[in-house]
DNA sequence: TGCACATATTCGCAAAAGCGAATATGTGCA
DNA sequence: TGCACATATTCGCTTTTGCGAATATGTGCA
């Protein structure tokens, strides 16, 4: 595999560490401040053992960092933008319900700018 | 099901959408200008049927839109916006080597703006 | 040290994704 | 109509993904 396509397996996977709802909820989540996994699990409402399997694919991405504080450890945001990416994708979703008229206003409610 | 978990179902698989070196490769291909199917083809270099699939996805997920134009049929970006999304993750990713110092002239060349 | 709590990992399995090869559908033109 | 070309779909298969349940690891404190 040449070099270039390599990046581009390389972008694709971080595009893959998005594309689960479990973990866009963990990264609007964190969006809001760092956060213990508990926390998490508690805002999210799935159990403790799936947060922490979507931790470690966030992590392997580099979308999230995680820093121990003591007997927990504290997720953090890797990078502010990949919330703007998402910002992004969610308004164009939006705008292909308003073109069809369904679910526009459920889709532009909720986004990390609440 | 709730409302809300729907969007996040629906955000989670535009970003999936997103998730493949092929279809990364046919956006970026798009955003210089609409094509079709023959023309990408030849330029990321992968079977017909193998970019038809691609394609059925891309416009599954309203990422792409097709229009025939006699017996072509010609396929452009349905927002640009999705390739600014494209651009803001590979310059997370560009940064995260930049850090470990790996690969990042590599992944900074390439991009749409080229 | 040993217990209580926080977090991560393993396992087994069912569901889904991706691919090559073959084939089908659609369109223009002689 | 029938042929040539452009594009889409189906099929069989292997690989990957995601989950629940159980379990392991790590840390602080009595």
């Amino acid at each position: 595999m040449s070099l270039k396509d390599e990046v581009h397996q390389l972008h694709a996977q971080l595009c893959n560490g998005l594309a689960d709802p479990i973990r866009i909820l963990i990264l609007y989540s964190l969006s809001g401040g760092a956060k213990h996994v508990n926390e998490l699990t508690e805002e999210v409402n799935v159990p403790q053992p799936t947060i922490s399997r979507h931790l470690k694919i966030l992590r392997e991405r580099a979308l999230v960092r995680s820093e121990r504080k003591g007997q927990y450890i504290h997720y953090s945001l890797a990078d502010e933008r990949v919330i703007d990416a998402l910002d992004l994708l969610r308004a164009v979703m939006a705008d292909n319900f308003k073109k069809h008229g369904q679910l526009a206003d459920e889709v532009a409610r909720g986004s990390s700018s609440k």
